[in-house]
Parts: structure tokens; C-alpha cells; sequence
RNA sequence: GGGCCCGUAGCCUAGCCUGGAUAGGGCGCCGGCCUGCGGAGCCGGAGAUCCGGGGUUCGAAUCCCCGCGGGCCCGCCA
């Protein structure tokens, strides 16, 4: 990609153009042709849209070139208008579609002739030679994109959602360039969090508590997840907590005999204030709650206690202790409420693992048991884990097809193959010169490594690499080990020659330390083509996510919150126009579909790489995806009445009766300013399609078509299409909303929205 | 402490890589247009210290430096 700078302006008028200044300038201004060309190529002289119709259509700042070639600012007009003579000389304004120039304060702006424009995307759009040169992009080299790839251990949330919104998108918007692409699920099964749920669940099993129907499956096993682990947690805390108020006694009986003994009876106000709320702290430790209040008293005292002898360094050091307990007594609390939701909703599955997690330590041998075992093949376990990652993954298709995302494949990380590479991994990185061995557990200094190889001081850039621990003391291997091998297993046995990584930013340092890891192990080429597609978080205003306390806003919640907020909107709307008269299935129906395309269009509009910020309560706000379909129904309906066709069931009949229709367009027309805004905005289609590939921005795709959907909507409104009585305007009008309907299908298609006909 | 990313009207966002004319949209707000290819629309209006300060340049939202604010990462977690 990125290779052929020309092919992008499918019509040619900038190369064109680019190529006629380069012979007129090196005529007036005292610089080389090559030199002027390479300020193109540079792109130091841009040729842009102008900001103002009044300036023409294209614009071209021709400052850098007169500042080089020394002309003073009183001979620019001069100049300018040679400039402009040369322009419009036959040849150029024949070969580059021009049909007036102007010379303005250093710009050379360009009015383009229309009609030859729209002959070009009649060509490209309806003679297919735009598709053409698309599918020549890519050459069939095998892309996979990985993608989604979420934790089998809860439903998949917003964030999930736009992990797979974002990969589905480019990976089709690389199908479309030509490129042979395959979308792949990586199902990390074997990890930590996991083996927690398997845990739970192995529990429940022997309690003959099994999966609720009335609940969907991967709704039902977060659950499983997330009390199991808040049961251990919260056990752990308490048990810090004890700990903590035995020593915190300790010291409050130190303080207390210690002040007695400096002040004995004084009398000191002061000090009986100090012993009255140690000796209330004393007797409140027995009940959990935080010491907020007390904690500013003591403060308070502190500051007055400051110069006596001895004490300070007592109360600083409770205080210390009620800082430390309030902060162990928070985060206690976030999990007791959750627990308490989550055991009003599963009751079944609460009143067991409450029962049966007592001992944190024991939990987490078991834990550490399932891990083990999973990893060496034990056959009772893995088949627990693969019997409840596939119901989970079940959960998951279903949510996805849904929003019309689905694989070419499943990559289990406890894949034969993979588990392999892995072991060959840990294996041949013992070997390296950089590499720890500590008992069984494998580390690799990568800091060590960057000293000797600029590759990897290229990848962390002024990042510490870190070291890399590849096998643990007890023998089992880490995340990023099997991701290692994984990556192999993409290239090798899946036949990659590209792979794309829509992995969250976070892990950005995770994506760097595979790749180095990957490039010591001598796959150079691995390490070269795998890239980390980053995209950012999604945040929930005033919620907070954690999948570990069982909190989270599902993609299945997204959708049914869609339904209801597009159908209330659509019936507050038409009710204020006086319809009175509905179908309900028939609403739903089209409601399903456009929360579809509401849902792909909101996760996937915004830069990949800026935090979405997202307010479910105000999904009103976010009805990009209903507005747009609109415009694709309406386009339809106006060649469905014209042409008495289903204009997107039969698109070659379309195209051949349009061809004529645009034959019959006579030399009399006129071009209005939203035609012609159409026929700009049709012809950056093509490049749209290739940078946001380029730059790995789908975002692109739909701010285009949101621009181009504005633009239809001002066209229409303003001019009939079928009712104009000017027969070559109405065949114009016909033209342009179906070269438009094609571009408009076209980005459906890739953004995969559902394609709606009639609503 | 180190690294990556973000900062543009009340809110959201484009433009930044590759400097160029009046910073483009949307939501919300105010005012108009409701029967004519399906009005989930159209037209008009108010609303911006482009986070701040320096520098480079004929020209800076854009490039460089120094700050400030926010997110994320620096685990024998994933």
C-alpha cells in the first residue's frame, strides 16, 4: 500500500495538473523543473479544495516558488497572470478538465469543467474501471486480521465492541482493496482469569448447579467469574484487614500508656482529647467502617501536639494506619456491592461458592492446579475448560452475528500446534545470550538485548524494553509467551504474509516485547509484518467497568437499548407529523436493523486512537447510523420510481439503462453547487478507500459517507429529481443519485450496515 | 520517575503525519419551512483564548522546545 501516489486521484485531474505547472513554472520562475517536481512529490506544494467557491475549485499555493525563485511581491501579478494564460491554453484545458483559472495573492485557483468530470465517474463508477483498479491494490497477499479476541470469562462489553466493530471494518475495507483476508479469533483460554472461572464453575458442577436457560450463556458464566472472584478477594482483604487491626491495637495501647506517662495528670486539654478518641478508635476496630472523621481529628490534635515531646511520631504513624485501613475498607466495599447484586441475581450460584470459598490460599492452590494441568494436558481438566470457553464462545457468536461480524476462524491458545511454538519458544529463548534461567522460570532481558540490536531500540523507541519473563517457577508459560508462539503459528501455518493485531493501546508494550522476543528468535520477517492495530477504551460516563467485579455494559444491553431508543424516537417524531397508525413487528424489524448500523456506525466514527466516551442514558444523541440509512432508502426509492427496477437487485440492468439515460444528457445543462459537490466528494471515493487503509483509520469511511449523505440530503431537497421538467437536468439528477447510490451501497457493504430497501 | 496517546464552542468531532485563504461538521439551543422523488429532512442564527508560553517561517490548530491537564502502560496478570 502507499505505492502508487497516482492511482488514488481515480480521475487524474491532479496529476494532470501537477504536470502542466511543472512546465509552466520552470518557465518563470528561475528554477528547475526537477526541482519543482520534487516539491510536488514532497507534497511542499499542495493542490487542495479551496475553502470558498468564489476561489474556484481547486486550489494550488504557489508561495514556496515564488519566495525560491526571488520575486519580489510587485511583480506576483505579473507573473500570476502568465501563469493563468498558460493554464488555460487549449491543450490543458482540454487534457486537465479545466475550465478557468485566477491568480490570487499567490494562489492558482482552478474551476474544474463538471461535465468532463462526470463523464470520468460514469466511466469509473458504472464501467467498472474504478473496481478495477481497487481490487489491483492488495494482489491477493493473505492478510489476517486478528481481532476481538476478548476473555472467555464474561459477556463481551462496549469495549469488546469496538475492538470488533473496528477489526471487522478493515478487515473488509482490505477484502475490497483486493487483498486476501482472513479474520481470526484468538481464544485465550489459558490464562489466570480463566482458570478463576473454571474454578467456580468446577465447584458448581460438583453441586449440581448448571447453567440457567433463562439467561444467556456468557451472562451467565461472567457471573460465575466474577463472584468466584470476588470471594477470594474479598476473603483476602479480610484478612489483611485482621492483620492490620492487630498491629494498629498494638500501637494505639503503645500511644495510650505513653501519653499517660509524659502528661500523667496534668490536666493537659489536649491530651485527654487525644486519649478519649483513642480509646472510642479502640473500641470501634471491631466494626468495619471508615475512620473519616476521626482521621481529621487526629490530624487536627496532630498539628497542635507538634513541638511535645515524642508523640508526634506516634499519631503520624496511626494516622498512617487509618489511612491505610479506610483505604482497605474502599475497596472492600466495591466488592461487597457488587457481590450483593450479583447475589440477588444468581442466587443459585451465590449461595454455593459462598459456602464453598472460605481459605483465599486454597482457592488460589487450586487455581494454580487448573493452570498446571490445563497446560500439561491433564484430561478431566482440559476437558472443563474447553466444556465452558465453548459455551462462553457461544455466547459470543451469537452477540457478534448479531452486528454481522463472524470469523474465518477460532485459534484456541491451547491448540496443539500453538502449545508447540510455545514450548519451542521457551526453548530456543534459553538460549539466548540475554536470557535468565532462575530455577524453571525463563527470562528475557530485553533491555540487555537493545544494548546490541538497534532493531529493538527502534521498536521501544526511548521506552525501557523490560525484562520478559517467559516461564514461571512452577513451569507453566505467561500470555505473552503463547501470544509469541501464536504469532508464529499466524505466518507459518496459517500462511500470513501480513498480519494486523486489533489489539487495545494498552497492551502497546506487550505488542513491542513480542515482537522483539520474535526478532531474537530470528524471525525477522514475523516481526516485521505483524502489526498492533492500537485502538483506545471505551469510557461509560458516570459508570465504571470491571469485568472482575462482574460490572459492565454488554454489547447485548448496547443493542436492546437501541431497539427501544430508536423506536420511542421514531414514534415521538412522526406522532408530532399526526400519523397516528404503526405496526409494531414491522418496527422492530427495521429497529433490529438500524440498531445494527447504529452500533457499527458509533463504534467505529471516532479515531481509533482517541478515548470514546460514551453516555448510554443519552443514545438519542447517537443516531448517525438511522440518519444515513435514510438517505440510502430515499436514493432507492427515487430510481425504484423511475426506473420501475429494485435498483440494488438488479444493478447491471441499473447500470445499462443509466448509461443511456447519461448519453441522452444534452450540452445545455448547468451544474448547481450541490451537483457539483456531489461529483467532488464521488471522486475522492477511491483514495478515501486507500489512506484510511493506509492509516488504519476506518473512521474515515464513515465521516466520508456522513459528508456525502449531508450533500445528498441539501440536493434533493433543493432540486427534483424525477419532478424536475428540464428533460437533461432530470437525466443529470438521475446520474448523480445513482453514482451515488453505488458509492453509498459500496460503503454499506464494507461497513457491513445492513442494507435496508424500504422503511 | 520513565514511555505511549489525547487536549479544537455547553457537549462530541474533522483538520495536524504532508504548514497556506474566512478552523469544517454534528448534538443541544434560538428563529423559520409540515400534504408534491418517503420530513429521521431543509434554511437561517447565536456559540472557539484551536490547553498555556516560547521558537522556526512570508505564513502555525498543523513543525520544534518548555510547561499544564486527562487516559493508558511500566507484574512469574491477561
Amino acid at each position: 500500500m502507499g505505492e502508487l501516489p497516482y492511482t488514488r486521484d481515480i480521475v487524474g485531474v491532479k496529476k494532470c495538473i501537477t504536470e502542466a505547472l511543472i512546465d509552466i513554472l520552470s518557465g518563470e520562475v528561475d528554477i528547475s523543473p526537477e526541482r519543482i517536481r520534487r516539491l510536488f512529490e514532497e507534497q511542499r506544494i499542495k493542490i487542495t479544495k479551496t475553502p470558498d467557491p468564489k476561489f474556484g475549485d481547486i486550489g494550488i499555493p504557489l508561495h514556496p516558488i515564488l519566495y525560491m525563485g526571488h520575486i519580489d511581491r510587485s511583480r506576483w501579478v505579473e507573473i500570476g497572470s502568465r501563469i493563468v494564460e498558460k493554464i488555460t491554453g487549449r491543450e490543458h484545458i482540454d487534457k486537465c478538465y479545466i475550465s478557468r483559472a485566477e491568480f490570487v495573492n499567490g494562489y492558482l485557483n482552478i474551476w474544474i469543467d463538471y461535465k468532463r468530470l462526470l463523464e470520468k465517474l460514469v466511466e469509473n463508477i458504472l464501467l467498472g474501471k474504478l473496481d478495477e483498479m481497487l481490487r489491483s491494490i492488495g494482489r491477493g497477499v493473505k492478510v489476517i486480521v486478528e481481532h476481538t479476541s476478548a476473555n472467555p470469562v464474561h459477556p463481551l462489553h462496549i469495549g469488546s465492541g469496538r475492538n470488533a466493530v473496528i477489526g471487522s471494518i478493515y478487515a473488509n475495507l482490505l477484502r475490497r482493496l483486493g487483498y486476501d483476508v482472513s479474520e481470526r479469533f484468538y481464544v485465550d483460554d489459558m490464562g489466570r482469569q480463566v482458570a478463576i472461572m473454571i474454578y467456580g464453575y468446577k465447584i458448581l458442577r460438583e453441586n449440581n448447579v448448571k447453567p440457567r436457560r433463562d439467561v444467556k450463556i456468557d451472562h451467565w458464566f461472567g457471573a460465575v467469574y466474577a463472584l468466584t472472584n470476588i470471594l477470594i478477594e474479598k476473603r483476602k482483604l479480610l484478612r489483611k484487614l485482621n492483620l492490620l487491626e492487630e498491629e494498629f491495637t498494638a500501637k494505639l495501647n503503645e500511644l495510650k500508656d505513653r501519653v499517660r506517662k509524659i502528661y500523667g495528670e496534668s490536666g493537659d486539654p489536649h491530651t485527654i482529647q487525644l486519649l478519649t478518641i483513642l480509646e472510642n478508635l479502640e473500641a470501634k476496630k471491631e466494626f468495619i467502617h471508615r475512620y473519616d472523621e476521626e482521621l481529621a481529628r487526629l490530624r487536627n490534635i496532630f498539628e497542635k501536639l507538634h513541638d511535645k515531646k515524642g508523640l508526634a511520631e506516634y499519631v503520624s504513624e496511626i494516622i498512617g494506619y487509618i489511612n491505610k485501613y479506610n483505604g482497605l475498607i474502599k475497596e472492600l466495599s466495591t466488592y461487597t456491592s457488587s457481590e450483593n447484586k450479583l447475589a440477588i441475581q444468581f442466587p443459585e450460584i451465590y449461595n454455593v461458592l459462598s459456602r464453598e470459598i472460605k481459605d483465599p490460599d486454597r482457592a488460589e492452590r487450586g487455581i494454580d492446579e487448573l493452570i498446571h494441568g490445563y497446560e500439561y494436558g491433564d484430561r478431566d481438566i482440559s476437558e472443563l475448560f474447553r466444556e465452558a470457553t465453548s459455551m462462553v464462545l457461544e455466547g459470543f457468536k451469537e452477540t457478534l452475528k448479531n452486528i454481522n461480524i463472524w470469523f474465518e476462524g477460532y485459534d484456541w491458545e491451547s491448540d496443539r500446534r500453538i502449545l508447540e511454538y510455545t514450548r519451542m519458544v521457551v526453548e530456543k529463548a534459553s538460549k539466548l545470550p540475554y536470557t535468565i534461567i532462575d530455577g524453571r522460570a525463563v527470562i528475557v532481558d530485553l533491555d540487555k538485548a537493545a544494548e546490541e540490536h538497534e532493531y529493538i531500540r527502534l521498536i521501544f523507541g526511548g521506552d525501557k524494553p523490560g525484562r520478559v519473563v517467559l516461564r514461571r517457577s512452577d513451569g507453566t508459560t505467561l500470555y505473552v509467551t503463547r501470544d509469541i508462539a501464536y504469532s508464529i503459528y499466524k505466518f507459518l501455518d496459517l500462511g500470513a504474509d501480513k498480519v494486523y493485531n486489533v489489539i487495545a493501546h494498552e497492551q502497546d508494550r506487550e505488542q513491542k516485547q513480542v515482537r522483539a522476543i520474535l526478532y531474537l528468535l530470528g524471525y525477522r520477517d514475523i516481526a516485521e509484518n505483524l502489526i498492533h492495530f492500537q485502538y483506545e477504551m471505551v469510557h461509560l460516563k458516570g459508570r465504571s467497568m470491571s469485568g472482575r467485579r462482574g460490572i459492565y455494559y454488554t454489547l447485548d444491553e448496547l443493542f436492546r437499548d437501541y431497539v427501544k431508543t430508536i423506536i420511542l424516537d421514531y414514534l415521538d417524531t412522526q406522532l408530532r407529523l399526526g400519523r397516528r397508525k404503526f405496526n409494531y413487528d414491522e418496527l422492530r424489524d427495521t429497529a433490529s436493523k438500524l440498531a445494527v448500523t447504529n452500533i457499527r456506525v458509533l463504534l467505529s466514527s471516532i479515531d481509533p486512537k482517541k478515548v470514546l466516551v460514551f453516555e448510554p442514558d443519552k443514545l438519542r444523541e447517537y443516531l448517525y447510523g438511522s440518519w444515513i440509512t435514510y438517505t440510502f432508502v430515499r436514493l432507492q426509492g427515487i430510481l425504484r420510481r423511475y426506473l420501475g427496477i429494485e435498483p440494488l437487485d438488479e444493478i447491471v440492468e441499473l447500470k445499462t439503462r443509466i448509461l443511456n439515460v447519461y448519453h441522452s444528457i444534452g450540452d445545455d445543462v448547468e451544474l448547481s453547487v450541490e451537483e457539483r459537490n456531489i461529483l467532488e466528494k464521488l471522486t475522492d471515493y477511491g483514495e478515501v478507500l486507500i489512506t484510511s487503509a493506509d492509516y488504519m483509520e476506518p473512521n474515515k469511511l464513515v465521516e466520508y459517507m456522513n459528508e456525502l449523505g449531508m450533500m445528498l440530503n441539501r440536493f434533493y431537497e433543493k432540486h427534483p429529481v424525477i419532478g424536475e421538467k428540464r428533460e437533461s437536468l432530470r437525466y443529470l439528477r438521475i446520474v448523480i443519485v445513482t453514482l451515488s447510490l453505488l458509492i453509498l451501497h459500496d460503503l454499506f457493504n464494507i461497513l457491513k450496515l445492513p442494507i435496508i430497501k424500504k422503511i
